[in-house]
DNA sequence: ATAGGGTTAG
């Protein structure tokens, strides 16, 4: 009976199937088809499609695969429409081995068009294929001689913008005016987003200068183009112009423009424009939430980073809409946040939050930046080391590598620093990153082996600015000022740009060298020679490089002379410097200059009261000491560390909690007894306490450097170095007992204080007494 | 059918 009527009954069915499909009534779709397979009724080529495209929106691949097994037995995958369908439903539920499977079924039958084309290109674009998108499409014009339309256009121009394919994306914008598809808005969209990703921002003004019919869109694409290669000022113009021209801009458009404000650092900027947005009546979303908190870490804005979080946390629909369910772009953000804005407790407990599982690579990686820039170097390696030791197969990227080398260099970690180096170039698929690299070179000069740090440089294919600055910075360091300097004249050949920073380390190469001279004369040809003018640290450094060789009334008349007012950091270097050199007087008044501005931290009055202490001004030193205890400040007790076999091993002053105190203590006063018969006298004025000389010679003896180069001693094989890091200025006691020790005992000794590297050798120490 | 985002160095 059914047969009878099946022509007809089957347009019946198939009118009801599409009337569902056209209103977005999937489901009904899907339970009209099973109910009239059950009913018996064979579908036919109109069928197919429409119940196809109805599995592919609601990412239904059992529903789609049935009624693909169905097409089969019935013989209709050999039509063109069919087999399309088929493709796109497969790619829709995400199978493109499926897709790609029945498009290349479909070429036996002969049956392709270009809508097959554009359906398969169209699938390998949308998920993150665009290889595989260019190579369809060149396959589809070389081989099988296609004739591209608008929608082909539209899906393998996005495949060349995120390739960076300039010249098949000229080519196809060539052959979009010739075929005179340039005026469709969508080809005229993706070529203005292919030009602005390929940083053409000039092509890209031209096609959105001609396009006769601009939309959001267009608009959005200029702006955010404009903003990420840091043509700000463009992004912004062309931001307000769209309000002028009362441009609808919708939440992609102020998304943009609050990320060109973060990423320039403006983070106010972008927390205002983001205020505008919300009383305009566009509802952020992750986008923009993303970006403007990027803005709020950016000036460690922590309220408003606060705000965005309630924001967050009261609008979790919106902010579930765009699809990316699985990925927590918002939870790193507000970590990273927390972070710099120096709450890393609380960026903690959000990474704590996060299960081992939803914890992604820039998870691990803002946290472990956050404790290496904020918190604590040691905790940033420790959770670099958990990353490995977890289940869930979350790799370090480069990011996360440089995060833990800037640990290891703040540390002096050598032995981790070089196992993350081994780690980097076995992982290494291509070469390393230039970023690496460059934290690479840092990492080693700052851990003691500028050499090495060298060689990362001389094998380095590409370098930067960056490359350039850490390598004369390393060579400063160590005391290698000519050397230095030879660096950065070599790299000025090189037509290199040079900032701030760049002559900073140089500044700072001269003072390490003592080389007051060539300091002053690059200080005095900064502006005019190499267009940068001096900031309040440049100042700071020329006056510890005045102050060190002694010259303190040259130093002060450089502060006199600056054009801001001096920052704390200027009277720092002054103070210290009046603290080498025993100048009581300009050392009061520095200290009052930074009473003034109200920077007292433990370092200033612990400087001004070994002032007191070296010219034997004991009542003043009693006065500094009551009135820090006054006001509650406590001196950072000193403390150094040191690397053997086994790990690294800390000392404090005094430190008598180590299972072999008894042995270092006792193998120190022996090297001590060793090097005052060759003449090392005690410099009791270090000791800086009111007691008699017999004692201040064993409160010396306690300074956390010697403890540490007694355990060195203890524990170092025979020739090897022996590497120490203190977190304050070496004592000038110790200073003198380690050059003395360096005769005797067969071992380099390289120590690294908050200044400076000294290497003690055969009695002699690199920084030559500039320190 | 087209558009927007985050983590790294001296």
């Amino acid at each position: 009976m059914q047969d009878h009527f099946a022509d007809d009954g089957v347009y019946h069915w198939n009118s009801l199937i599409r009337f569902h499909g056209d209103n977005g009534r999937v489901t009904e779709v899907v339970s009209v088809f099973r109910l009239m397979h059950s009913l018996s009724w064979a579908p036919d080529n109109y069928t197919f499609p429409f119940v196809f495209k109805a599995c592919g929106e609601i990412s239904s691949s059992r529903c789609g695969a049935s009624a693909h097994a169905l097409s089969l037995v019935t013989g209709f995958n050999s039509n063109v429409f069919v087999g399309n369908a088929l493709v796109a439903m497969y790619a829709r539920c995400g199978f493109l081995g499926d897709a790609r499977k029945v498009f290349d079924e479909m070429s036996v039958e002969g049956v392709w068009d270009v809508v097959s084309w554009n359906t398969i290109i169209a699938s390998y674009a949308k998920l993150g294929k665009p290889k595989m998108a260019l190579e369809m499409f060149s396959r589809m014009s070389n081989e099988f001689g296609f004739r591209p339309d608008d929608i082909t256009l539209v899906n393998v121009i996005p495949p060349c913008a995120s390739l960076g394919a300039r010249s098949l994306g000229k080519q196809l914008h060539g052959f979009a005016i010739t075929s005179e598809r340039i005026q469709n808005t969508f080809v005229g969209n993706g070529l203005v987003d292919m030009y602005a990703k390929c940083w053409m921002m000039d092509e890209a003004n031209k096609v959105f200068s001609n396009m006769s019919v601009k939309d959001v869109v267009s608009w959005n694409a200029m702006v955010a183009g404009y903003s990420q290669i840091g043509r700000f000022d463009d992004a912004v113009k062309l931001f307000e112009k769209m309000q002028e021209e009362k441009i609808k801009t919708d939440v992609v458009t102020w998304s943009a423009a609050i990320s060109g404000y973060a990423q320039r650092g403006l983070g106010y900027e972008a927390l205002g424009v983001c205020r505008q947005m919300l009383s305009s009546g566009v509802k952020p979303n992750e986008v923009t939430l993303i970006s403007v908190l990027s803005g709020c870490a950016s000036v460690q804005a922590l309220m408003h980073g606060k705000e965005i979080h309630c924001y967050a946390i009261k609008h979790p629909i919106d902010l579930c809409k765009n699809g990316h369910g699985d990925d927590n772009m918002v939870i790193n953000q507000l970590i990273d946040m927390y972070a710099k804005c120096k709450k890393v407790d609380i960026a903690r407990a959000m990474f704590d939050s996060l299960s081992p599982k939803e914890r992604d690579v820039v998870s691990w990686t803002v946290m472990i930046g956050g404790y290496s820039h904020h918190g604590d170097a040691n905790k940033a390696l420790k959770l670099f080391s958990e990353m490995f030791e977890q289940d869930y197969q979350t790799r370090p990227n480069a990011f996360t590598i440089s995060c833990a080398l800037g640990a290891c260099s703040s540390l002096a970690a050598l032995r981790i620093g070089k196992q993350i180096h081994a780690y980097v170039l076995r992982n290494q698929q291509n070469e390393v990153p230039l970023f690496v690299s460059n934290c690479l070179i840092d990492m080693y000069a700052k851990c003691g082996d500028i050499g090495v740090g060298r060689l990362v440089f001389d094998n380095m294919p590409k370098r930067n600015e960056v490359t350039w600055t850490s390598l004369i910075s390393g060579y400063g360091m160590h005391g290698y000022g000519e050397v230095a300097l030879g660096i950065f004249d070599e790299m000025r050949k090189m037509g290199f740009e040079l900032d701030g920073v760049t002559l900073l380390v140089v500044l700072y190469a001269c003072s390490h060298s003592g080389m007051i001279d060539q300091g002053m004369e690059y200080f005095n040809r900064m502006k005019t020679d190499f267009g940068v003018s001096p900031g309040p640290e440049h100042y700071a450094c020329m006056v510890d490089l005045l102050g060190r060789a002694g010259q303190l009334n040259a130093a002060l008349s450089h502060i006199e002379e600056m054009p801001m007012e001096p920052p704390p950091v200027v009277w720092v270097a002054l103070l210290s410097c009046c603290r080498t050199h025993g100048k009581v007087e300009l050392g009061e008044y520095a200290a009052k200059k930074l009473t003034e501005l109200a920077s007292n931290n433990d370092g200033t009055f612990t400087l001004l009261s070994n002032l007191y202490a070296n010219a034997r001004r004991w009542k003043d030193v009693a006065r500094i000491r009551s009135l820090m205890k006054h006001k509650g400040i406590q001196k950072r007790p000193g403390c150094s560390w040191v690397e053997g076999i086994k790990g690294t091993t800390t000392f404090f002053v005094g430190d008598k909690t180590h299972p072999r105190a008894k042995e270092i203590y006792q193998v120190l006063s022996e090297y001590i007894q060793r090097i005052k018969d060759i003449g090392y006298v005690p410099e009791t004025d270090f000791a800086l306490h009111d007691v008699d000389n017999e004692e201040k010679g064993d409160l010396l003896l306690e300074h956390s450097e010697k403890l540490a180069l007694a355990f060195g001693i203890l524990t170092t094989p025979q020739g090897a170095a022996i590497r120490i890091t203190k977190n304050l200025r070496v004592c000038g006691d110790c200073h003198t007992a380690f050059t003395y020790l360096s005769r005797i005992i067969d071992h380099e000794i390289i120590l690294r204080d908050s200044s400076r590297f000294h290497h003690f050798k055969n009695g002699m120490c690199s920084c030559k007494g500039y320190w």
